[in-house]
DNA sequence: CGCGTTTGACCTGCGC
DNA sequence: GCGCAGGTCAAACGCG
């Protein structure tokens, strides 16, 4: 296995281990623990117990609504989406090939090149990816890395536009998408792609305590620290937390597991 | 002045 | 081949 195939596997073992939290007012995604230490939520979740998303399920990005996991009170839908798209390499190659022969038959593509030169598009192979959905009223949601607006585009379907944002670090490619459900305004979409290859450039506005990039974090997403506030008394219980590393000053979240 | 955002234009993939 | 929609670029601009 290539080292980018073993970052792409952990990333999506990574993905797996997120689930979505609710507040009063926002919602988060909070880190739980790798499946090869304990069998939590997380695995009962995706190993097909009944009621519970398949494994399929989460590839194809299907809504993953369940009355026995979802506690919302607003009952709406709630998706865990997460993915990882490895690169085919030699099928890259093939298709830069057939545009290349594309390109020297267009003589009026070669003719509009020439005229009005433009930086050529870097296309590289796609890495890892996953999306969450968080329940905020902030649009950019504050995880840690600097991050550059570097376009928006208006979606089809859907009045929000879709924000494209770049880690500021050099030679990180680290992308993010943030786009706003149309079917709950409420709930923000944001996609990363890719894994980021430094630590945090600092700490969060205010006392957020973030921990460095562990082997079960491979995407480098910040580990935000959680006060066992309650449930049970065992540690890889995700049940009751304040979530210590945001900034909002009061009150703390009372954060509710689904599950 | 440096850094980040805005925004129109351009590029690319894909379905028909 | 064409048109559409999503993704990216880069100049202009704002702000501290």
């Amino acid at each position: 296995m290539s080292d980018q195939e073993a970052r792409d596997q952990l990333s999506y073992n990574d993905s797996l281990q997120r689930l979505l939290f609710t507040s009063n007012d926002s919602s988060f995604i909070a880190p739980l623990h790798h499946p090869s230490q304990h069998m939590n939520f997380s695995d009962n979740y995706l190993h097909g117990s009944s009621n519970y998303i398949s494994r399929a399920n989460v590839f194809n990005l299907s809504s993953t609504y369940d009355s026995n996991i979802s506690t919302r009170k607003d009952d709406s839908p709630v998706m865990i989406s997460s993915w990882t798209e490895a690169g085919n390499d030699e099928e890259e190659e093939a298709n830069v090939s057939k545009k290349c022969k594309q390109s020297k038959l267009d003589g009026g593509e070669i003719l509009k090149e020439i005229s009005k030169p433009k930086k050529k598009v870097e296309r590289k192979e796609k890495g890892s990816r996953f999306a969450f959905v968080t329940k905020s009223e902030t649009d950019h949601l504050e995880d840690g890395y600097r991050w550059r607006k570097y376009g928006q585009k208006a979606l089809k379907n859907s009045p929000y536009p879709r924000g494209y944002y770049r880690c500021t670090t050099q030679n990180c490619g680290v992308k993010k998408r943030v786009e706003r459900s149309f079917e709950d305004p409420s709930v923000v979409i944001t996609t990363y792609e890719g894994s980021h290859n430094h630590h945090l450039p600092g700490t969060l506005r205010g006392n957020a305590t973030i921990s460095s990039p562990s082997f079960h974090n491979p995407l480098n997403y910040p580990d935000y620290n959680y006060e066992h506030t309650g449930g049970t008394t065992r540690s890889n219980d995700n049940l009751y937390y304040h979530d210590q590393p945001h900034s909002i000053p009061t009150p703390l979240h009372h954060l509710q597991f689904y599950g």
